[in-house]
DNA sequence: CGATGACTTGACTTCGCTCAAAGACAGTGG
DNA sequence: CCACTGTCTTTGAGCGAAGTCAAGTCATCG
């Protein structure tokens, strides 16, 4: 009996459900601020239909910084990370993606990230000039790409907020709890850490080395238990949530 | 004679040429890489009528963090600042915004950062309801607050980049080329700094005295020159690129 | 089983933060 | 017009936390 991968949800192929885009939209909603998915039935037709489907195993360049870009993505299934490589040599790692996630966004007709696989990918291809086209036929869709791109804003303006805090047992709790909740949307009770140690480093802003012993102190403390190298239990919730509020 | 302060581009009152919204779109344009005007005469008619202008004076909060949301604004002249206080009592400045720069994008009914104004600032007010109306008469409109929101969420991502640098100088001096921007769009040869030290050192992640000692280290080192306190000339262009671009 | 790469651990250095105090500036009222 | 005062800014001394360098451990794959 294989164990499924904790990153996976499940599906055998591409569902009729997808293209999906999740996002908390701009009102008020009657499921509160939790995020919801954006696109109906009929949307996600029409989308597929403009949509190349894309099987990518891990490790896997889905395109580089500076190259020509005609497309946009929208994740089906599996965990991508967006960085860019600076002139000190130091790689930032701007954003892991996970399903039902959107990225590919461009400035000047040229990619700015390069954004590679981590886990095995189910990607949904849209090329730009049919996007937009069908932008112009169905403002609704539009709006809830619109809504979806500023979700991704709150979600990088966080990520400054943990680049800015000090601590660096503080800044891994926080993303430990952006992948907390992607793993609970799963319906796993345990953080799965597909990512690499230096990966959560250049994530953080921090040495790997740093990632190591914050890991350790979080653990000595009582706050969490690491299993292997890929899954996370928080122990005490309660600290765990102070911590990572702390900001 | 009085002498137009630095953040003024001289226009005496709500010219014809608002709202205005900037950015650099999608697509390779003409204009290379360069921020351009999003918005037609047209598309500028139909915002202004769907807007409220409103006048405020320095150090006024537009909104606060939470409050019920339901309305985007556009910066028609002048300076603010977007900033949440966090749990352990820093302040975390997101952004500076400026003339053509959209702001108040909000969750689920409310806004998560509080708004205040640096220097009298002339706004457009404009409803959210109103405007997701004449996006459903007008694709090509919400297609260009698409734009201008991806524009947006780089310059976010620009900052994780700003704070992730180790030194304080190349930080400040990431900060100056922003402003640097700001100043020659306006037609000024030296940088404008409208905002606090204690601003600038909330923008950066740093401690005040550590932008002030960035500042004297910058200056000693013959890059830049302070003026004052709200005005700075680089001197050697070479080396402030250098130190700006290090990342 | 050996080799390669990822991860961890330890010792030392560096840089920004904290605390404390002096110095510059702007708005106020005499 | 000028002195006053509160605020913002700068400067200095000491501390703490993360970075760097180096070495050791573990896991995975051929």
């Amino acid at each position: 009996m294989s164990k499924q991968p904790a990153w996976s949800n499940g599906t055998d192929a591409a569902s009729p459900r997808e293209p999906a885009l999740v996002a908390i939209p701009f009102l008020k909603e009657a499921s509160g601020s939790d995020p919801v998915e954006l696109l109906s039935d009929a949307q996600r037709e029409k989308l597929v239909r403009l949509a190349t489907v894309r099987e990518l195993p891990a490790r896997t360049v889905v395109y580089r910084a500076g190259s020509p870009a005609d497309s946009v993505f929208i994740i089906g299934e599996g965990v991508v990370k967006s960085y860019r490589d600076l002139a000190s040599g130091r790689r930032r790692i701007a954003a892991f993606f996970f399903a039902r996630d959107l990225f590919g966004l461009a400035e000047a007709g040229y990619y700015v990230n390069t954004v590679q696989t981590i886990t095995p990918v189910r990607l949904y291809d849209i090329k730009f000039d049919a996007l937009t086209a069908l932008f112009k036929r169905e403002p609704d869709i539009e709006l809830q790409f619109l809504c979806k791109v500023v979700h991704v804003l709150r979600e990088v303006q966080h990520h400054t907020i943990i680049i800015g805090r000090r601590d660096a047992a503080g800044r891994l709790a926080m993303l430990l709890r952006l992948l907390q909740k992607q793993s609970l949307a799963q319906g796993h009770r345990d953080i799965a850490l597909p990512m690499s140690r230096s990966d959560i480093a250049n994530y953080l802003g921090l040495s790997p080395e740093a990632v190591s012993r914050a890991s350790r102190r979080l653990e000595r403390q009582g706050i969490v238990e690491f299993h292997g190298r890929g899954e996370v239990r928080v122990i005490d919730r309660q600290r765990f949530a102070a911590i990572a509020a702390a900001a």
